[in-house]
DNA sequence: AAATAATGATATAACGATATACCATTTGTC
DNA sequence: GACAAATGGTATATCGTTATATCATTATTT
């Protein structure tokens, strides 16, 4: 087995120098017709592929965006990274994707192994808890940086996402118009950013509406461990007549399990996603959500991306988008009792 | 903004030669406790971070594996992924991955940068169409490539996938010793090399059992595609009483158009899928499948790949897992007429 | 015909790290 | 006290590109 071909060795079957070589590759300077032929000839014949460590080493230009998601296996993450390369490939940059399977350190990991290949960006969705020292190594190694969905307190960066309080809150009051008293929060843990928010305009349409104490009820983002807290939040609170999730895949468990215990989704008990991810309008019932396109989301991504790489010194970004409520057979007016 | 720090300004802060920064980042060489100390601080204080474009040219290794998916939001990749990554980990090696969105030209453009980058391999499932240049340049570059699931005619490259044609013979077999007679393959689309087994495996159980002409019917790999084609597949042939799926994306969505017509899966007709995905079992009914555990399909895929770095010579291996039968509640007895 | 400009190609120095060889010292051996 | 061996550190070449400056030629201007 031989080795790989190298600019050198083009440059050497086409016998020009391996500047001349270069400049035929990227197509730049001047350079006779007949000799940009023999160039491009030996490069195909050799089947050379332009080593891009060296070439950005030299040129300081990498055009590869770094994105760190939290959670690969999320539907929803991998549209709005369709839409991301779509956007970004237009504007001949590449996406490639680091998986931190929610997990802290690997987080820290791959920021660290994408600073360490010199992205020429990085959106990020942070984990719930983010290490100072990566924030740190972001800054100081001047990498334009986004979050994205997630954030965390002091954050430096750019930020899109998605108006988690009004989300919420809107859901909340077209439950509250409904006739729906008794309103959970379902779904989530702990305190990230993106729960804290969702559970905010919760708790404020309650108050708005004098509807007493919020009520939330904690779970696992899976479906499995969705499907069992709401058996159990059917036990425990059996006056609660809608809740509204943190999620859409935390409202399809909780339907999965209130369709398990002979309660019609609708009209027994009402339920409100948030997402609208393809399964959301394929499910039996069909998901009451507020919905955010992941696709549109993934381009304004791109486009706050490219800004910050053409003005570093521009101010911080916010870009939150809006969800929409979407209407189908999981909510209903409360049943008189 | 300053700039990013270097080794280079390490070794200043430090009062020592880049050699000596280089050596003590690497944990290699001779140095003394006193200037290790000295260099580990002025590296934290700079908040450096080696740059890995530059350490793996001289080096000659990256360090990464660069993963090409057809498909980033197909569910039973997103957990290979995580069994591959684990693995990976543990011999110090990172997963990055890049989309090819079943784009053929993506796929060329997603294997060209992993080649430009130099990684030190390349996991790669394959478009139903693969351009011969693509194999060309990973061959000539010479870099330690393997197919995962798909494969196409005369690859020279390592496998690791499922016994597919085996999968769908037994998954057929059972239909048949529950009495069913018609039975249809279902879903899929065009000749991939995974399909074209599948098939085979289907045709021969309905073969070897005298049960006349197989039928086929086609449809786009996803849930709402599956239970459209499912409507147009009960009209046109009601007399089917199970269908072999070609996955349990279409079997799920097959599902659904059954529960519309008020017919009761696992009753009515039979359905079996393949992969089991997470939301197999957790479908309304249960869906029975022919399940092979995708992250020990990412451990062998890790396993094979280490095995190819490390021996490059060896000659080409092909490693398929066998899926086993879960009964759940979308198959049962035919129904006597 | 001399001076100037345009053309086509090249030599050379970076980019930021690592591998190798090498050089002072200090320590150990007999 | 002479010589070998170990210790702690450094100078230098190198990986494969690209940017810059430069150099012959040839073409154009006056």
């Amino acid at each position: 087995m031989h080795k790989k071909p190298t600019l050198h060795s083009v440059a050497e079957k086409a016998g020009v120098s391996v500047a001349t070589a270069s400049q035929v590759l990227r197509q730049t300077g001047r350079i006779s017709d007949e000799t940009r032929k023999r160039v491009l000839q030996a490069a195909k014949q050799l089947h050379y592929v332009r080593d891009s460590r060296a070439a950005s080493m030299r040129s300081g230009e990498t055009r590869e965006i770094g994105l760190v998601i939290h959670e690969i296996a999320n539907p929803f993450n991998a549209e709005v990274i369709s839409g991301l390369s779509d956007f970004l490939e237009a504007e001949d940059y590449l996406v490639s994707v680091l998986d931190s399977q929610n997990d802290t350190k690997k987080e820290a990991r791959n920021l660290r192994a994408f600073i360490a290949g010199s992205r020429s960006g990085i959106i990020w969705v942070p984990t719930a808890n983010v290490l100072a020292e990566t924030v740190n190594l972001l800054r100081t190694n001047n990498v334009p940086t986004i979050t994205f969905l997630n954030s965390f307190a002091e954050s430096p960066f750019d930020h899109v996402g998605i108006r988690n309080a009004k989300a919420t809150y809107d859901g909340t009051c077209y439950a509250i118009g409904l006739g729906h008293r008794n309103i959970a929060y379902f779904g989530g843990k702990g305190h990230s950013y993106v729960r804290r928010e969702r559970m905010r305009g919760y708790c404020e349409a309650m108050a708005e509406h004098g509807l007493g104490a919020p009520l939330i009820w904690d779970c696992e983002d899976t479906k499995l461990a969705a499907s069992e807290a709401m058996a159990e939040l059917c036990t425990a609170h059996p006056d609660v007549t809608a809740i509204m999730c943190n999620g859409d895949r935390v409202a399809l468990g909780a339907c999965l399990s209130l369709t398990h215990q002979q309660k019609i989704v609708g009209r027994d008990i009402s339920v409100i996603g948030i997402d609208d991810i393809t399964d959301a309008a394929l499910a039996n019932p069909p998901l009451s959500t507020m919905a955010v396109s992941p696709i549109e989301l993934g381009r304004q991504l791109g486009r706050v991306m490219i800004n910050r790489i053409h003005h570093p010194e521009q101010q911080q970004v916010q870009l939150d988008i809006t969800a929409e409520l979407i209407i189908r057979q999981t909510t209903g007016t409360r049943a008189t009792p």
